[in-house]
DNA sequence: ACTGAAAACCAAGATTT
DNA sequence: AAATCTTGGTTTTCAGT
């Protein structure tokens, strides 16, 4: 059973990729299939029959490639909720130098429940992460209390955010 | 209806706002439906008699509070494609410097297929984007080409992905 | 494509706050 | 009174053959 407590892509790059190897399926979904992946992308819940209207196929035949399609991994129906709505207002991502390990911070940082996102870069940053705080205080007790007490973290930088502009998910079909 | 080819949080900030009103639920999500949420997250196509099961309800009223938070833009459930199955193997963090109107700049790189994720952001980048590659040529391409050749951009800084440790969308329900 | 079993849907009615 | 949950009957979908 994959480790659920982290759901998305982070779920897809690693528990799912033990199971069922690494095959690529390069962009080599037929029409039929990008299609499905279309429609559940505007509702995840639809059901096949629709679909199957939708993309002119059989209910069955839908299923089964949808079955197809999660079990490759190319494709995951959740649930995804909204930070704002929940009343974490204050985002923003760090910049982090780390002397040492870098991978061992970026464990620890995993372990944040403020911390939605952590990965290692090349660059002048040795780790990016994003924050999701309820306000500035939060933000600023994370940063001071808990982020930059860790061991081989030589500095930090904020990159407050202003305004979500665009975020998509939807790879592969458009 | 909302603008679906962007489809996540991102639909949730902006479409859904204006019908809905900017009412923030807050942290202020009872037990029972965060345990659908979590059930949800698990598998966006649990049936809403199994899902009533897990969390001591009838079908009925799972079904109605699914709709309810779907409705109020708590939750959303979609179809999510991992980029690396799709062959889109190189990502990387953009920190960006503008001159002039930072949203003009956010839009364009909006428009681009590569990006998934754009941010204005306070602190010594101006925008912030991930973008998503098929490989380096691929990368370099869209940043000669079209972001260095965008109106204002006074300076990219690229932030080469390694290794993702973690991404969660899960708030309010941990 | 067909079929039994399961799930979703709907409309009241009951219960809770 | 309003919101939320349950129940029972009906339609639709599901999953295996």
């Amino acid at each position: 059973m994959p480790n659920l407590r982290i759901p998305l892509r982070f779920q897809l790059l690693t528990a799912r990729i033990s199971s069922v190897s690494t095959k690529r399926i390069s962009a080599a979904l037929d029409d039929t299939s990008k299609a499905i992946i279309e429609q559940l992308q505007r509702d995840g819940r639809r059901s096949y029959a629709e679909i199957g209207k939708a993309v002119g196929l059989s209910e069955a035949a839908v299923r089964q490639r949808v079955q197809k399609l999660t079990d490759a991994g190319v494709m995951q129906i959740v649930a995804v909720t909204d930070p704002m709505r929940l009343g974490f207002s204050r985002q923003a991502m760090l910049g982090i130098r780390v002397s040492g390990d870098t991978r061992i911070v970026a464990d620890l940082l995993a372990e944040m429940s403020e911390i939605s996102y952590v990965v290692l870069s090349a660059g002048s940053f040795d780790i990016i992460a994003e924050v999701v705080c309820e306000d500035d205080d939060g933000l600023i007790e994370l940063l001071n209390e808990k982020i930059r007490g860790i061991e081989g973290v030589s500095s930090t930088e904020s990159f407050l955010y202003l305004q979500l502009t665009k975020q998509k998910y939807d790879w592969g079909t458009r």
